[in-house]
DNA sequence: GAGACTACGGTACCGATGTACAGCGTCGGA
DNA sequence: TCCGACGCTGTACATCGGTACCGTAGTCTC
C-alpha cells in the first residue's frame, strides 16, 4: 500500500470517523469544510489519489458512496470489522474513577464518576487508560492544577521524573517517581511541600497504580 | 417500540442490509427500486413511520443519511453494533490548526495538522471548537506550557480574564483578555512579559478568535 | 359512514452533490 | 530547468435525491 501524505491521511481519518459516528460517509462539501479546503476539487483530488492508492473506493455520480478498503496488514479502514482502525479514528474510552488525594482507591474504583472519550493519539499506544481528578496544588508547578483531569496509564513501575499515581497508606497521590539509593521519593512540584520519602525495603510494586499520560484542563 | 408492518420491516431490513453490505445507508429512490415502489413518496411514507416507531432517525435535506436505532431488546436494527451509538452524538472533533504565535492565521487555518476527537463533556457544550498547540512561555503560569493543545471556542467577544486566541499584527497568540478604559490589555501569565495594550480605537472585533475552553498536555 | 392508518402512483421543485475545466504556487527529483 | 505530484481556489453544470402536494384504494375501528 502506497504511502499516504499528512492531507490524504487527515481526508481517510474523517472519512473513518464519519462512518464511525454517524453511520455514513460525508460528502466533498463535508470534508473540505471540516479540513478547511473550499473547494470541491481540492477535496476531489484527495479522493482521487486515495482511490489511486488504493485506500478507498468510490461509485460514480452517486453521493457519500464512499468505501474504505481494508489495507493490506490488515489494519481496517474498513467499517464492518469492529476493530478500531489502526491509525486513524482511534478512540479511547477512559473512566474517571476518583479524585486523586480525596479517598481511599477503593473507594474511588467502584464509584466511577464518568466516562469521557478521546483520541488514543492524545494518551499515545497501548496501555490500559483512566482518569483522575485532581485535587490540591502539589503539582502545579508541573502545570498540573487543583481540578484538571489527569489520565493515568496502569503500569506497576516507572522511570525516573515520571508523574505517576502512588498509593500512600491509603490514599492515592499524584508525584513526581524517584527513585534512589535505598528510598522512593515521591516529589511534589511545588516548592511549598516536602517531598514523600519511602524506604524501599517498605516499597511495594503495587504501590504504583499508573504513570501520567496526559492532562486535561477545562476552562470557562 | 411499536410493531411494525409487513412492508416497513422489508424497508427496515433493506437499509440494514444496504448498510452491511455497501458501508452506507440507500437513497429514497433504491429503496423503492428495490421493492417495487415506483414513487418516492411511497418510500418516504414509510421512513416517516419507521421514524415515528422509533426504528430510524434521519437529516433534513441531505442524502444518505438514515441511521437504524438500537431497539430496546437490544436486537441489533443497527448492523454491527460495535459502539454505543447512544452517545456518539456527545463527541465533537476538532481540527488542529496550527500553532499559536508561530504564524500568520491565515497560514494556521489553510493547513490543519490533524483531527482529534474528545468527550464534548471536555468542552463544554455549544459552539464551534478548534484546537491550536501552544509555542512558547508566555501563559506558563495560568498552567499553559509549550507543545500543550489548547481547544479554543470560536467567538468574537470575550470576557475580563478570559484566556483567548486573539490577532496582533498578523500573529495568534494566546492572552488573558482584559478590556478596560480605553484600551485591551493582553496579559501573558508570565512575570517575564510585557502585557500587550491595544488603544480600543484600533480594535476590532474581528481581532479574538476564540476562547480558550481546554488545556491538554500530552506526557510521556 | 366518518376517520385513522397503510400503501402506493405521479409530479414538481430545489437544495445537495459529484464532476469537469481552468488556474496557481510549492517542492523535490531527473 | 522541465516535470510530476501535491494542494489548493473558483466556477459552472447536470444529476441526484429529499420534500411537498395531490390522488386513489383497501382495511379496520368506532
Amino acid at each position: 500500500m502506497q504511502k499516504l501524505t499528512e492531507r490524504q491521511r487527515a481526508v481517510l481519518s474523517f472519512i473513518s470517523a464519519s462512518i464511525d459516528e454517524r453511520g455514513y460517509p460525508p460528502t466533498l462539501r463535508e470534508i473540505g469544510n471540516h479540513l478547511g479546503i473550499k473547494s470541491t476539487n481540492g477535496v476531489n483530488d484527495h479522493l482521487r489519489a486515495l482511490e489511486r492508492k488504493g485506500y478507498l473506493t468510490r461509485e460514480d455520480m452517486k453521493s457519500r458512496t464512499l468505501r474504505l478498503v481494508r489495507s493490506a496488514d490488515g489494519s481496517s479502514s474498513a467499517p464492518p470489522p469492529p476493530e478500531p482502525d489502526n491509525d486513524v479514528a482511534d478512540m479511547i474510552e477512559i473512566p474517571i474513577l476518583g479524585r486523586v488525594a480525596a479517598g481511599l482507591l477503593q473507594e474511588a474504583i467502584q464509584h466511577p464518576e464518568d466516562t469521557v472519550r478521546i483520541d488514543r493519539m492524545l494518551v499515545g499506544r497501548g496501555g490500559d487508560v483512566f482518569g483522575l481528578r485532581i485535587v490540591g496544588e502539589s503539582m502545579i508547578d508541573a502545570g498540573i492544577h487543583d481540578g484538571d483531569y489527569v489520565f493515568v496509564r496502569k503500569q506497576l513501575t516507572a522511570g525516573r521524573g515520571d508523574i505517576v499515581i502512588a498509593l500512600v497508606g491509603d490514599e492515592a497521590t499524584c508525584k513526581y517517581f524517584f527513585s534512589e539509593r535505598d528510598h522512593i521519593r515521591l516529589q511534589p512540584a511545588n516548592e511549598t511541600m516536602a517531598p514523600i520519602l519511602i524506604p524501599k525495603t517498605d516499597w511495594r510494586g503495587t504501590q504504583i497504580l499508573g504513570v501520567v499520560v496526559g492532562v486535561y484542563r477545562r476552562l470557562h
